[in-house]
DNA sequence: TAACTCGATAAGTTAAATTGATCAAGAAAA
DNA sequence: TTTTCTTGATCAATTTAACTTATCGAGTTA
C-alpha cells in the first residue's frame, strides 16, 4: 500500500469516477485502475463497485476509506510542517525559563507573539539557576530566560530584558518583632532551590553557611513552605508583594543575607542559526519587555 | 514523500544507523541513503546529522520524525483493518434495532458478544417500524432487529428471538376509574411514534382512526409525554411494568385498541454474505437470548 | 442510432528504485 | 601503532515499477 493509492482512492470518491480521478491527478485512467487494482489485489478485497455505471465504495471500502482519511490527515499535516520547515520557518521555539523570572510578564508577551506565529509551537520549560543554561548548551532550547549569576564562561549571546529583586523573606510570627540576626536565622530551615542542570557543576545562590535547609526543585512550593512557617528563604518580590504588604511575611536583613537584584537575561547560542521567528522574537523581546517595564 | 520514505527514517532511528536499517528492511545501505536524499532535498531540510560516526536526528529531522510517527501508526492501523477484512473478519457490524425491541436485553447480549470480538465494532442505530427493514434492504446495516408487523413482502431471512407485549397506556389520574371506551379515548391525544423510514411505504401500527394525534420520533419522548398526561399510547410492556404495578399508568382496553403481542426477528438480507462474525452473531443470538428468555 | 461515457486490458515506453562495487573517514581491536 | 571493521556517499548497471497510448466492450445520453 503507497500513499498514492490512498490519494486515488480519495481522488475517484471525490470526482466520482475513475477517469475524473486520472485527470484530477494529471494520471491517466489506466493508471488510476491499477493503482486501485493493485490494492484491492494486496488486500483481496474489493474496494469499489464497477457494476454500474458510476463507481461506488463497496462496504468494505467505505470502511478501508474512512481510516484512509484519517492516514491521509496526519500526512498533510507532516507535509505542511515539512514544507514550513523549507520555508525556513521554525515549527516549535523552545525556551526555558528560569524559576526566578517575572514569569506572568514574559508568558504575557510570549502568548502575544505567539498568536501571530500560529504555526509555530511553543514549547516551555521550567529551570533553576544552571539548569536553564546548560538546556541551551545542549541544544535543548532555542532560548533561556534567565539571571546569569555574574559567570562568564559561558559562550552565548545575552540581552538584558529586565531587572527583579530577590528577597529572602520569612513568616512575620515565626520572629514576631524581634532582630533578625544571622544566627537567629541558622535556627530556622533555610529552603533552596535545588539547581536543575543535569552535567555542569551545581552552583548555589544565597546559601547561608551552617544553617539547616531544605532542597527543592519548584519555586511554588518553596513559597507555599515559606507561608506555611517552614522556613525561610528568597523569593522574587513579585512572587510575594502581596503578602510583604499584609505583613504575612517580613524581609529578612542580616550582614550575610539580604535583598539583591538580578538581572533577566534573553541568551541564545549564538553558534546555532536562529529561524525567523526565533530572529523577530530576540529583536521584539528587547523592546517590547523595555517598554513594558516603564509602565 | 512515500511511506517507505518514512518508513526508512523510523527504521534508521531505530536501528541506529544507515546500514543496520537496510538490513532491517532487507534493502541495500544505499538504497537507505538516498531514500533520505530524496527526502531531504524533496524539502531541502536535513534530517540526519552525518557529521559523526552514528548518525542522529537534526533539530528539524526530530520534528519531522515525531509527526511521521503518528502518520505510521494511522498506517498501520489502516493496514491492520486490511488485514483484518483480507481474513474475511468484520470490521464493523451495523444493527437497525426497533424502538420496541427489548433493548436491555438486547444490548446485554451485544455486549458480551462484541468482548469476545473487540476487533470488530458495533454500530448501532435505532429505527421505528419499517426504518429497520429498510436500512437492511438499503445495505446500510448487517442486521435489524425489529417485529415483521405481518407483512411477507420483504425478501429476507427472519430469525425469531423473543416476544414482547405491546400495552396501550394513559396515565390513571386522567380517567379517574371511568371506562375506557374508543369514543373516550378520541377525547384525548394519542402519542404515535412516526415511521423513520424514507422512501419506502410508512406504516403506522395501531392508530384510532378520527382521534387527535402528535407524532414523534423517540420512544423514551413517547413514554415522557404519555407519563406526562399529555395523551395515551402503545408502549412495550417491560418498559411500562413499574408505572402499571404502582398504578400510575393503566392499560387500555377498547374495541379498536387493546394491548398485543409481538415477536421481535433478527433479520439478515439473504442477498449479502455475511462474514465470520456475522455468523456467530446470527447463530448465537437465537440459543443465548431463547436460553435467556426463559430465566 | 450515434456519440459519449464508463473501466479493463495489453503492449511499449519511460522513469525510478535498487543493487554491487568502490571510496574515504572514523572506530574498535590486535 | 597497525589492522580490521563499520560508517555513509557515490557511480554505473540492472531490474523493477509505473505510466502512457491504443483499443475493447458495456452502459448512458442525446
Amino acid at each position: 500500500m503507497t500513499l498514492d493509492q490512498m490519494l486515488t482512492i480519495e481522488a475517484i470518491v471525490q470526482e466520482g469516477s475513475f477517469k475524473a480521478a486520472a485527470d484530477f491527478l494529471h494520471k491517466s485512467q489506466p493508471s488510476i485502475s491499477m493503482a486501485i487494482k493493485k490494492l484491492e489485489e494486496e488486500y483481496q478485497i474489493i474496494l469499489f463497485s464497477r457494476d454500474e455505471y458510476r463507481p461506488s465504495l463497496t462496504n468494505e471500502g467505505r470502511i478501508f476509506f474512512e481510516k484512509t482519511k484519517l492516514v491521509l490527515k496526519e500526512f498533510r499535516e507532516l507535509e505542511s510542517i515539512a514544507h514550513q520547515m523549507t520555508r525556513g520557518e521554525e515549527v516549535e521555539l523552545r525556551i526555558s525559563i528560569d524559576a526566578v523570572s517575572p514569569v506572568s510578564l514574559i508568558l504575557k508577551f510570549l502568548k502575544k507573539f505567539f498568536s501571530k506565529h500560529p504555526s509555530t509551537r511553543l514549547q516551555l520549560s521550567f529551570e533553576v539557576l544552571n539548569g536553564t543554561l546548560e538546556r541551551l548548551i545542549d541544544g535543548e532550547v532555542d532560548f533561556a530566560i534567565t539571571p546569569m549569576h555574574g559567570r562568564g564562561d559561558w559562550s552565548v549571546d545575552a540581552l538584558a530584558l529586565t531587572k527583579i529583586k530577590l528577597v529572602p523573606v520569612m513568616r512575620s510570627d515565626l520572629i514576631s518583632g524581634e532582630k533578625i540576626t544571622d544566627s537567629l536565622l541558622r535556627k530556622y530551615t533555610q529552603i533552596i532551590l535545588a539547581d536543575s542542570s543535569r552535567h555542569t557543576n551545581k552552583m548555589s545562590s544565597g546559601i547561608l553557611e551552617g544553617g539547616k535547609s531544605i532542597t527543592l526543585s519548584e519555586v511554588s512550593f518553596k513559597k507555599e513552605m515559606i507561608l506555611q512557617g517552614l522556613g525561610w528563604g528568597g523569593l522574587p518580590y513579585e512572587m510575594v508583594k502581596s503578602e510583604l504588604a499584609k505583613n504575612i511575611l517580613v524581609p529578612i536583613k542580616t550582614t550575610l543575607i539580604k535583598e539583591h537584584e538580578m538581572e533577566i537575561f534573553l541568551v541564545r547560542d549564538p553558534k546555532r542559526n536562529m529561524g525567523p521567528v526565533a530572529l523577530e522574537l530576540w529583536e521584539k523581546m528587547s523592546k517590547e519587555l523595555v517598554r513594558s517595564k516603564k509602565e
